[in-house]
DNA sequence: TGGCGGTACTG
DNA sequence: CAGTACC
DNA sequence: GCCA
């Protein structure tokens, strides 16, 4: 049933489908693997039913790769028979198919094996109804209801939308790394056989990236920063041979877990790494990161930042396996890609996606303010390529429009200097109206940084205990500087309990300035601290030490630390918790046994 | 095998 | 609710 | 992707 599916398709809210390791497919030879180098996408997009898991295995064992994301290395998609093409665009919301992703009914990979050859797709048995009739004409054909029951219950399954956790199995446990080459080339439908045999090899020739020059790096001098690339995440390393589990420390739980191995225990180093040893891999492996969120992948994209982190806090070059798996966070996969990198200079899968022109229109439309992957990628399926073909024919949101008429300025870094300048500006107008306010510049310029993506403030007032009584101080604050000509733009204002304020901002009276994104933050006194810590950041700093106080079973969020937390099953929480810590810093990096380091030292990523 | 931060706002 | 954002 |  449809509900029944709906629901617990929405129970795990992350959509932890997991990459299902299919160890146990064994593969044919390799010259037997006639789906070498495909990536099929089924719809419905699971095994849940029997036949179909049989059928999915047996293309692994064949060489596919199995995804449940549709994305830009998708080659197939092969449609269950009962099943219309409507059905399946339907499904995907897509308007029309992309001209390199070919449509299959189930038998044709049945078939392929079968004669050990890729037939011909166009082959009428293998058309999945509906199609031709669409492609020919272009009516939009009603829905020919001539479904059995089985079908009914596969289109419910479709009511369930493709997102969320991708999938991609290869039958053995080399995959991606190996010489496994993701074919993203487009395909022609009427390419014969042959032909795509022959580009196939062709495309499996190079070994070295392409680099596609796009990535001046600029001067980013000391320090990293904040917005540049936010969303990763952070877990215990491993016990670093020496140092045991040792005490507890103050009245936690059974500490079951190494804190030593946080990241926030140790921070970054804080040393303004200008050029790193590792700087091939580390941007090779960024654009695999990019490329994961292409997948939507968000769990894979985490552990090639983490991993990159690491690399940036080496001073000396990691270029072997070896070297690479004793690292924190480093793993089988990924000390396997870091030698790849410094043997090959590259990493053969990269390549193939980079390659694919869509995927720098994804990126392209990812930098629009307000557009995540979701929204991009359904742009990108529709064919559109550039930000004039978004203005023209799709409908965006205000906060999209304006992200697209600035786009180019949001994405350029704010020097410190001036980073500075429209703090006293800010600074100013707050005191004016309110001397007891007082204004802290938080983000990446709290850390050092040499420059920033955004300018962030808190606004606080020690006399306070919640934000609502500086609510009215921020309505007056941004009318004021919104008549001065300071603000040129709200993005997000806050609700009634809320207490953040996004717009954009420039430097009066300077010629033709650049639109700044700025964001206050309002906080009473009672939380400054922990206000202080999550406006500080960088982001890796605060997810580590958010997952400590978890593991604890206490909870950090930007008003406060909390004991007494009670979570349920998938670490739910249940329960508010009590307030151990909220206004002082320090003493909630006591609190929770982090040895205290300045904001420079919280440079993780 | 199931975790991977915790929250606020929009549509 | 999903999507996007903030660090 | 990695880790407990």
């Amino acid at each position: 049933m449809l509900g029944k599916r709906n629901h617990s398709g929405s129970v795990p809210p992350n959509g932890k489908k997991k990459l299902r390791k299919r160890s146990t497919v064994e593969l044919v030879p390799e010259s037997e693997q006639i789906f070498q180098g495909k990536v099929f996408y089924y719809v419905p997009p699971d095994d849940k039913a029997q036949p179909r898991r049989i059928r999915i295995n047996k293309a692994i064992k064949f060489g596919a790769a199995w995804t449940t994301e549709l994305s830009l290395s998708t080659t197939h998609i092969v449609v269950d028979k009962t099943l219309t093409f409507k059905d399946v665009m339907t499904f995907l919301k897509l308007e029309t198919l992309p001209s390199n992703i070919i449509m299959v009914s189930e038998d044709y990979p049945i078939d392929s094996i079968e004669s050990r050859f890729l037939l011909d797709p166009k082959q009428k048995q293998y058309t999945v109804s509906g199609y031709q009739e669409m492609s020919k004409v272009e009516r939009a054909a009603p829905p020919s209801p001539t479904m059995s029951e089985h079908a009914s219950e596969d289109t419910a399954a479709l009511k369930q939308p493709p997102s969320h956790s991708k999938e991609l199995v290869h039958g053995s446990e080399i995959d991606d790394t190996s010489a496994r080459v993701q074919i993203s080339q487009p395909q022609n439908h009427d390419m014969d056989d042959h032909k795509k045999m022959i580009k196939l090899a062709r495309s499996m020739e190079h070994i070295p990236i392409n680099d596609e020059d796009d990535d001046q790096e600029d001067d980013i001098p000391p320090s990293r920063d904040q917005s540049d690339e936010s969303g990763s995440d952070v877990e215990p390393r491993r016990p670093s041979s020496h140092n045991r589990p040792k005490s507890k420390r103050k009245g936690s739980r059974n500490l079951s877990f190494n804190q030593e191995g946080f990241t926030c225990m140790t921070g970054g180093t804080g040393i303004t790494t200008d050029s790193n040893p590792n700087a091939r891999t580390i941007e090779i492996l960024q654009k695999m990161a990019d490329y994961y969120v292409e997948t939507k992948d968000h769990w894979r994209q985490s552990a090639y930042r983490k991993t990159i982190g690491v690399l940036r806090k080496q001073n000396t070059k990691i270029s072997s396996y070896d070297e690479a798996i004793r690292l924190p966070t480093i793993g089988h996969r990924l000390a396997l890609k870091i030698e790849e990198i410094v043997l090959t200079n590259g990493l053969r899968r990269l390549n193939d996606v980079v390659s694919d022109p869509r995927f720098h229109v994804l990126q392209t439309f990812m930098n629009i303010y307000c557009v995540g992957i979701n929204q991009a990628w359904n742009w990108v399926q529709q064919g559109h390529t550039s930000l004039e073909d978004l203005k023209a024919h799709v409908s965006l949101t205000k906060n999209q429009q304006l992200g697209i008429e600035h786009y180019d300025e949001f994405l350029t870094r704010i020097p410190r200097e001036e980073v500075t300048a429209l703090g006293n500006f800010v600074r100013d107008a707050a005191v004016s109206i309110d001397p007891k306010v007082e204004v802290i510049i938080g983000g990446s310029y709290r850390r050092g940084a040499s420059s920033s993506g955004d300018i962030d403030f808190i606004l606080t007032k020690r006399s306070t205990t919640s934000s609502q009584e500086l609510l009215e101080f921020l309505t007056s604050l941004t009318n004021h500087l919104t008549k001065v000509g300071f603000l040129v733009a709200a993005l997000l204002t806050p609700s009634q309990t809320g207490s953040k304020w996004h717009g954009c901002c420039v430097l009066p009276g300077i010629l033709k300035s650049i639109w700044r994104r700025i964001d206050f933050l309002l906080v009473p006194g009672s939380e400054l601290g922990a206000a202080l810590i999550y406006f500080t950041g960088d982001d890796i700093f605060n997810r580590s030490i958010r997952l400590l106080a978890s593991k604890k079973g206490w909870r950090l969020n930007q008003r406060g630390l909390y004991k007494d937390v009670l979570r349920g099953p998938g670490r739910v929480r249940l329960n508010e918790g009590s307030l151990i810590e909220g206004a002082d810093e320090n003493k909630i990096f006591a609190a929770l046994g982090v040895p205290w380091r300045p904001p420079e030292q919280r440079i993780c990523n």
